[in-house]
DNA sequence: TATGAATGAGGTTTCATTCAT
DNA sequence: GATGAATGAAACCTCATTCAT
């Protein structure tokens, strides 16, 4: 019987992988750089993926998969709004600071000539969540009617961003005071 | 004489560079299709540029230079407090929104083989004036003086990228009332 | 296993770049020009050089090395003067005219931009035996105490080397007969 | 009336040439490094040659012709046989030593994809005084007769090319009593 | 005639992919 | 499955030559 292909095998691939494109970018991936950053041969890359195009394709929805499950792991409907709130807001900015290398991956991505526009629509994914709970806020008259939704959801994912950006790049260093400072004022941001 | 340096020819090329940038990243920019973007010959890029590294930050340089100078044109001390948030906050959206190549090419530059050290310092040049008026809104009591400066600067900056991002990308259509709302209320989130 | 890096291969790649110097010099080098001399793609030359520089330099090298190692293969400090002279002498000759590209390629190499200073040092190392005859010679009162080293040098190595390009280029075929000649007026001209 | 070619700026792009050969050699020669270096523009140079080539193969022409005419400036049949032959080889000593960029030139011309077969016959003008005077002093019975005149050039000319070679390349400083030295023993060994 | 920017063929080098082991 | 040398298309870059001024 033959042996089994190695999923161990495509971790280190797709960590060898982000490793580099935090380094130096989508620029800097090149398939020999790959092999040796996951300790295998060039050869072997191509068992596990037909070519460049496909890995980075794979490592792309791989991506998008865990960080969707991480995310909305715990999180429950029956959570009132503002424990939704503050799960959904800490999650993210966790996410984005112990997975720096993954948002630079999706970021570069996007602007490729690597995407496909089917990839594109998944982006939406990771909002629904947000923009349910924007939604039962304002249903519930505890958030602003007067705003649209999208304008929310873009209120809130922007300061997450540009808070864990600046956090990654060393900029700054967020304490748990600035966190929760950072919370509050969104919270109030969004109250009727 | 000869035919002499043609400083049209520079922004051709810059055009030509920009535009494959928007259309497939920094993986798209090949000497050879900038030259043909640019309606000149291949040889012709060297004139102007020592390699193709050379081409990457000097348009890097320059983009940074022309972005600034737009952005804070006719912005002036002397303005209300109000006046000047208002001046800022418009200008820098609305330069993201007319130089979306720009933004994606600066984006992706920041990861790239190509950036240097010395470049990066020059990042923290466009938020300069965004900080002094925030602290002169502190100063002033008008603005909240338990949220530290960074903090602000990152509410305001993260939500007007992620506002354009959104815009540029066709997911949205950002009105002039979407807008008038997005900059009221981020007005409103820095009030004492 | 993959296929193992090949010593047979480096040969075939110095032996093609030597054809190329005696066919049409330095100038004729070109590494597709090489790879196609040598049987291979021209990608393979990057794998066992560097660049066009290194194979070149390591080619010098390693002429260099066989070069001594040919002349001084049997050369034995207690050979009588006469043997040593004799041997050296031949030693030189052959070595040209069983060699000329190298003779060419070396010429070449010492006015070319791949010319380093350290190896113009090793340059030397070629007179180092005939020296240390010549030496012994004036020791022992057999040969002119009124001619410095150096010039006995020059007269020596400069007959061998017309001598050899005479030979290599058509102009005259050295026979045995003239070969003793040469040979004999040198010594000769040697003796005291 | 037309301005005539000017040859003022002849010599300066040959000067250039030879200046380029004597640092470089001949795989340093760039059109443009030689319009450089003789301070006038690269269009300029085909006003002058038709080509590269051209450029190449008139230098050579003019260097030959120049180097005859200055070496036998002075030569007459009627000198006596010594001081015939301390006439050319003073002056062929002193041609290479003064004029070491030429020889440079004239030693990788002929190993170049430059060199056309008409030209390597001319090789031969420049020994033919000598090959009549040695030729004068076998029937004069003062030289051997025993060794081929070919020979005999083959031991004149070496001596001087590698002494002017060693002079030139800095490895000694040839004193006028060491160059004394050379040309008696030279002498010596062609008498009978 | 003089200029030097412009050209593009051709040289150098890289790298995704294949293939012999 | 695994290896890494080998491949060659395609990228980068140079430079002899042309041409608009």
């Amino acid at each position: 019987m033959a042996r089994i292909k190695d999923t161990t095998k495509v971790d280190a691939i797709f960590n060898a992988t982000l490793k580099l494109v935090r380094e130096e970018g989508l620029v800097g991936i090149k398939m020999s750089k790959v092999a040796k950053a996951a300790g295998i041969a060039t050869g072997t890359l191509y068992i596990y993926f037909k070519n460049k195009e496909e890995l980075i394709d794979n490592l792309y929805l791989k991506l998008k998969r865990e960080s969707s499950e991480r995310l909305f792991k715990d999180y429950s409907e029956s959570m009132t709004l503002r424990q939704g709130f503050e799960y959904i807001w800490r999650g993210y900015f966790n996410e984005m600071i112990s997975h720096p290398a993954e948002v630079i991956f999706i970021e570069q991505y996007y602007r490729s000539p690597f995407v496909k526009e089917e990839m594109l629509a998944e982006r939406q994914a990771l909002v629904v969540p947000v923009v349910s709970l924007l939604r039962k806020g304002k249903k519930e008259g505890i958030f602003r009617n007067d705003l649209s939704t999208n304008l929310m959801v873009v209120m809130l994912i922007g300061v997450l961003k540009e808070l864990s950006r600046w956090h990654n790049s060393g900029r700054i260093k967020v304490s748990e005071e600035m966190k929760e400072k950072a919370l509050v004022s969104a919270w109030r941001g969004l109250l009727a």
